[in-house]
DNA sequence: ACACTGACCATAA
DNA sequence: ATTATGGCCAGTG
């Protein structure tokens, strides 16, 4: 089984289900994977999934803050804001406005219930 | 095995 | 307001 589901693997999963136009953060995933506090460890996956695959809107990633963090890790002509706004996001100065409109969290786009 | 690093977060001074 | 520090925990040297 691929179940060898390193922390990294959930990482990924989660961030692969980021609709389009929406983003999360580092801390939200944390949480989601129970490992609240190791949000550091979310970046540092999502740094590791260029090795495994492009799949990953890592870009639809931020900080607490809505702070393009990781966009200097795009070594790429987009770079995360443009790649953000492209989607429809606004961002001014690395930092995404209206956070909590485009927040997306894992397990609330399925609308359990009323 | 140990030390350091890292795209974070919270608290303290 | 900013700067420092602790905590988190996996990966790499």
């Amino acid at each position: 089984m691929e179940n060898q589901n390193s922390f990294f693997e959930k990482v990924y999963e989660v961030v692969r289900r980021i609709p389009y136009g929406r983003v999360t953060t580092y801390g939200i995933i944390a949480e989601y994977l129970s490992s609240k506090g190791s949000a550091r460890m979310v970046g540092w996956a999502l740094n590791s999934s260029k090795y495994h695959l492009d799949d990953i809107p890592a870009h639809r990633v931020v900080n607490r803050k809505g702070l393009l963090t990781g966009k200097k890790y795009f070594g790429g002509h987009h770079t995360m804001a443009d790649l953000l706004q492209s989607e429809g996001i606004e961002i001014v100065d690395d930092c995404i406005q209206h956070l909590e409109r485009v927040l997306w969290v894992p397990g609330t786009d399925t609308k359990p219930m009323d």
